[in-house]
DNA sequence: GCATGTTTGATTGTCGACAATTAGAGAAGG
DNA sequence: CCTTCTCTAATTGTCGACAATCAAACATGC
């Protein structure tokens, strides 16, 4: 039984060109797990056990213990030794740090993408914006927009910053969390247009190189974002608060697997 | 054959209140292997292979791959698939972004260490302040300063902003890395008497509660910091440029193992 | 002599089995 | 009925062996 490990993989490239480093085991199963937590197919705060996940993936508990490690040091499961792993789970005190921790780095990178980015580079970030405009989501006002794009953008604004460590950091350590709750807590109302708003203000001072302005900018951007989340965690425990109390798991899709 | 792990573990406690967890072997050798690189016993950029750190640990590979996986995340050594590992080995530019990056964070940090510190945790940094102002090799204006003191100095200060996130990426991410190049390009001159300043005032803004300050204060410590790194860094480069180049391995200790 | 192809040795990747530890079910006692 | 203890089942930690892959040494041909 020799199931695909990579059934949501989206490159099954023909052949030729094989993808970057996806040649292991270990490393297959490490980013299948990583998007299925993301994703939200592995729920928050679940438990994974290592010969459920084995049988799941169709791998050995060698690789896929690997995996985990790695996952762990990423922040996305949490180990209890002889005990076992789940999921990570943020409280909201916790989403905040985690969004503080943003705006300190991205602002950074903001600055450093003013001062480094080329001009090829800068055109592909006004391309990003282009696309969104036309997004029927976006004008609809709908929870829809943030989804990808916008880490699309903030993900060139960060490779704009040429400083490897911080991209490793932002795009490896931090981004997979804020993917993973920005599912549950995508914005909505007049947000995302006032964000697309910012969006083009930030890119105005790259390109104009001014690199404190930007800096600044993108520092209330992500303050605003964060604002932003806390509401909705705010008005998800609330909600959660009045109904009687049966699981107290909320917002996440599966227990166990 | 049996041969303990943790020979220059120094806790061999007699029993009772079991270290943390470090229990399992692969916690163990993990936490050995970053001490062995942090402190030069590998040295950067030398190859380590699986079946020798297996026989020189005198465990099986298998808990030593977990180790290693953690050590590339917290990218203490790169990793090739079906090639090998290496120690890790900064450029002079990557040095400069890990202390950008530290400028960014740990201003931060001091800036929520002045909202949130308590007058104890206050009074446990002056106690570090204290204990320096004594020690011979400051006054001397050596280069043995700055080895761990002002680590446990800006350790502190990470632990008082009460950022779990922050503390997680600065302490686990980034000073293991910081603590492996700070040996080889430590602070001589006038630099350990000026740092000593600078840790006091930041310490006094803290104390008054002005997080501007104390933010301004310690992003511009980090700044001097990186310029003298800098500025030996450079200088050993020059140093090596002149000497014919024999090896180019420079400032190491031992090569393989 | 240099480039190319082949072989060999070692290292990495993967697997299955065994030992150690834990958490929960169930029995015994108060 | 609750507490405590024991025991069992499942999970985690560890090991050794085998297969896949790579790099360098060797040989061959031009």
């Amino acid at each position: 039984m020799r199931l695909p490990v990579s059934s949501s993989n989206c490159d099954d490239s023909p052949l030729e060109m094989v993808p970057p480093e996806v040649r292991t085991l270990a490393e297959r199963v490490f980013h299948q797990l990583q998007s299925d937590i993301v994703r939200g197919v592995l729920a928050p705060g679940s438990k994974i056990t290592e010969p459920g996940l084995s049988k799941t993936y169709g791998i050995s508990r060698g690789p896929l213990r690997e995996a985990m490690r790695r996952l762990e040091s990423h922040r996305l499961i949490e180990r209890v030794p002889h005990v076992g792993a789940r999921v990570v789970k943020l409280s909201m005190k916790e989403l905040i740090e985690l969004f503080d921790v943003r705006e300190a780095l991205e602002s950074m990178a903001a600055r450093l993408a003013a001062e480094h980015m080329s001009a090829e580079e800068i055109q592909g970030l006004r391309d990003v914006l282009a696309l969104h405009e036309g997004q029927a989501d976006l004008q609809r006002g709908e929870a829809y927009y943030q989804r990808e794009g916008d880490l699309d953008f903030h993900y060139r604004i960060v490779q704009g910053s040429h400083n490897k460590m911080l991209m490793s950091l932002l795009c490896n350590d931090l981004y997979y969390l804020v993917r993973l709750y920005r599912t549950q807590f995508s914005a909505s109302g007049t947000r995302p247009q006032r964000a697309f708003v910012e969006h083009h203000r930030i890119v105005d001072a790259i390109e104009a190189g001014d690199a404190e302005l930007a800096e600044l900018l993108m520092r209330r951007h992500v303050s605003a974002s964060r604002a932003n989340v806390a509401d909705r965690y705010a008005a998800i425990l609330k909600q959660q608060s009045s109904e009687p109390a049966e699981e107290r798991q909320a917002t996440t899709l599966q227990e166990t697997r």
